[in-house]
DNA sequence: TGAAATGTTGGGGCG
DNA sequence: ACGCCCCAACATTTC
C-alpha cells in the first residue's frame, strides 16, 4: 500500500497560507486531506439550526472542490475522531498525521489521544503554529510569568513583531503534493444531523477594506464600521498573518483587538480556572439574583430597554452582534439585572457564529468586573447614555426593534437607576466579606 | 471600553 | 459700582 502522509483540518478550512498543510506537501509523501464532523462536539449542540455547523459544512464542501481541481479530494468522516483513524490506520499506509495546534481544553485531551493511537501504528503526529501569531509562552513578562494586564502585554506583543518582521508572513506558491483520489462522499448537512439555515457570511475582501475607518466607525452599530471577520477566523477561513499584515497598514486598533485575542487565549491556557469560575476568587461570592424569568426576556429581547433588546434580536436572528452592542447588553445582565455572568456566556456560546472560548469568557469576564484587567465592577453601562451617544438616530434600534413606539413594546422589566444602585450594593458586600452570607 | 455625585468657576441678572 | 445669588459649564471625586 502506498504510504501517505495526512493533513487533518479542523480550525483552519483554508488552502493558502496554512502552516500544518505547507509542511506536510513539503514530505516526500502525498498528502491526503482529512476532515471530521466531531460527533464529541456536534452531540453538545442542542440546537439543529445551527449557522456554526452550516458555515463549517459550506466551507469544507468548498475545501473539497479546490481539492478535485487538484486532482484530490477531501476525506470527510462524522463520528468520534479516535474511531475514525482507527479505521483509516486500517485502511491506508499512514506515515503521519499533520495538522495545527489547537489550544482549548477538549481538543488538547484530543490530540493527546491521537497522538498516542498514532505512536501505537508506528506513525508519527505533528503540530504546528496557525492560528495565532504568539502562543501562550512566548509573549511573557521579564520575569517569565505570564501578563495578567493587556496594556503591557499588548507592548510587548507588538516589540516581538517588530522584532520578528512580518517578511515570514509572505506566503509562498501551495505545493501540489496531494493524494491522487476520486472525489470522496460529501454528507449532506442532514446527514450529520443539522439542518440547513441560510446563514450569511461577509465576505472577507469587502471586510478588509472597512478596517480603514475602523477606528472611526466600529463603535456604531448602525454604519459598516465592524469588520465581521470574526467568523472568518474562527474557522480559519482566513490566515491571522495576512490579517495583521492588513491591520499594521490599516488600523492599530484593529490590530489591538487581534492582540485581545491573543491575550484571553493566553490567558485561558495559563488560568484554567477562568472557564467555570471568576479569574478573581473573591468575585465567587456575589449573590446573582439569577430570576429565570427575567433571563428569559433578556434572551428574547424583551426586555423593554431598546438597545438592549436591539442587540439580543440582531444576535438570535444573525449569530452575531456587534462590539459595543455586546458590551451594553453584558452590563445589563449582569449589573442590572444581577444574572451570573456563565448564564450569559453560555447563551452567547449557543448562538454565536463566532463564537470562540477563550475571547467569549474574556468578554463576560470583563463585562462582569470579575476578570483579569476588567471593568471594575462600579462601571455600570447606562443603556440610554450609550444609545445617545452610539445611535444617536436610533437607527440601530429601529432596525432590531421596529414596534418601538407602539403597545406592543414592553416597559422595562427593571428601573435603570435603582437596578444599577442594587448592583453597586450586592457587588460591594461580595467584595467586603467575601461571602460569609453565602 | 462609564456614569453619577460632588465640587469649582465665572458670567450675568438684580437690588 | 458693587456684592450677592443663581446656575450652566466644566472639573474632580466617587462608586
Amino acid at each position: 500500500m502506498q504510504p501517505l502522509n495526512i493533513f487533518w483540518f479542523r480550525r483552519d478550512l483554508r488552502l493558502n497560507d496554512n502552516c500544518g498543510l505547507y509542511k506536510a506537501l513539503k514530505e516526500s509523501e502525498p498528502v491526503l486531506a482529512v476532515f471530521i464532523f466531531d460527533t464529541n462536539i456536534l452531540s453538545q449542540l442542542e440546537d439543529k439550526n445551527d449557522g456554526r455547523v452550516d458555515f463549517i459544512h459550506s466551507s469544507v464542501s468548498q475545501l473539497k472542490t479546490e481539492l478535485e481541481k487538484r486532482g484530490s479530494s477531501l476525506l470527510i468522516e462524522v463520528g468520534k475522531p479516535q474511531e475514525v483513524y482507527q479505521k483509516l490506520f486500517d485502511e491506508y499506509n499512514i506515515k503521519a498525521i499533520y495538522t495545527n495546534h489547537d489550544y482549548e481544553p477538549y481538543a488538547q485531551k484530543r490530540d493527546d489521544e491521537i497522538k498516542a493511537l498514532a505512536q501505537n501504528k508506528g506513525a508519527q503526529f505533528f503540530t504546528f503554529k496557525d492560528q495565532v501569531i504568539f502562543e501562550k509562552d512566548e509573549v511573557l513578562k521579564p520575569n517569565g510569568e505570564p501578563y495578567t494586564v493587556y496594556t503591557p502585554y499588548m507592548k510587548m506583543w507588538k516589540q516581538k513583531l517588530t522584532e520578528k518582521g512580518t517578511k515570514s508572513f509572505d506566503t509562498t506558491p501551495l505545493l501540489n503534493n496531494f493524494f491522487n483520489a476520486q472525489p470522496f462522499a460529501l454528507p449532506t448537512i442532514e446527514d450529520i444531523g443539522f439542518e440547513k439555515t441560510g446563514v450569511t457570511i461577509p465576505p472577507t475582501n469587502a471586510s478588509i477594506d472597512l478596517l480603514e475607518n475602523y477606528k472611526q466607525t466600529r463603535d456604531y452599530p448602525a454604519t459598516k464600521g465592524t469588520s465581521k471577520l470574526s467568523v472568518h477566523l474562527r474557522f480559519g477561513t482566513i490566515s491571522i498573518r495576512q490579517l495583521v499584515k492588513k491591520a499594521l497598514e490599516a488600523s492599530d486598533t484593529f490590530l489591538n483587538e487581534l492582540i485581545w485575542r491573543e491575550f484571553y487565549m493566553m490567558i485561558l491556557w495559563h488560568f484554567p480556572h477562568v472557564i467555570d469560575g471568576a479569574f478573581k476568587p473573591q468575585y465567587n461570592h456575589i449573590q446573582w439574583r439569577n430570576n429565570e424569568q427575567e433571563f428569559k426576556a433578556w434572551c428574547e429581547g424583551k426586555t423593554g430597554i431598546p438597545i438592549v433588546d436591539a442587540g439580543m434580536r440582531e444576535l438570535n436572528k444573525t449569530g452575531y452582534m456587534h462590539n459595543r452592542v455586546r458590551m451594553i447588553v453584558a452590563s445589563f445582565l449582569t449589573k442590572n439585572l444581577l444574572i451570573d455572568w456563565r448564564w450569559g456566556e453560555a447563551y452567547f456560546a449557543k448562538k454565536l457564529l463566532d463564537f470562540e472560548l477563550a475571547s467569549n469568557n474574556g468578554g463576560w469576564q470583563w463585562a462582569a468586573g470579575t476578570g483579569c484587567d476588567a471593568a471594575p465592577y462600579f462601571r455600570v453601562f447606562n443603556p440610554t447614555l450609550q444609545t445617545q451617544k452610539f445611535d444617536p438616530e436610533g437607527k440601530y434600534i429601529k432596525k432590531w426593534v421596529p414596534e418601538l413606539n407602539s403597545l406592543e413594546y414592553p416597559q422595562p422589566i427593571v428601573d435603570l437607576s435603582s437596578s444599577r444602585k442594587r448592583a453597586l450594593q450586592v457587588y460591594k458586600e461580595a467584595l467586603s466579606d467575601e461571602g460569609v452570607h453565602a
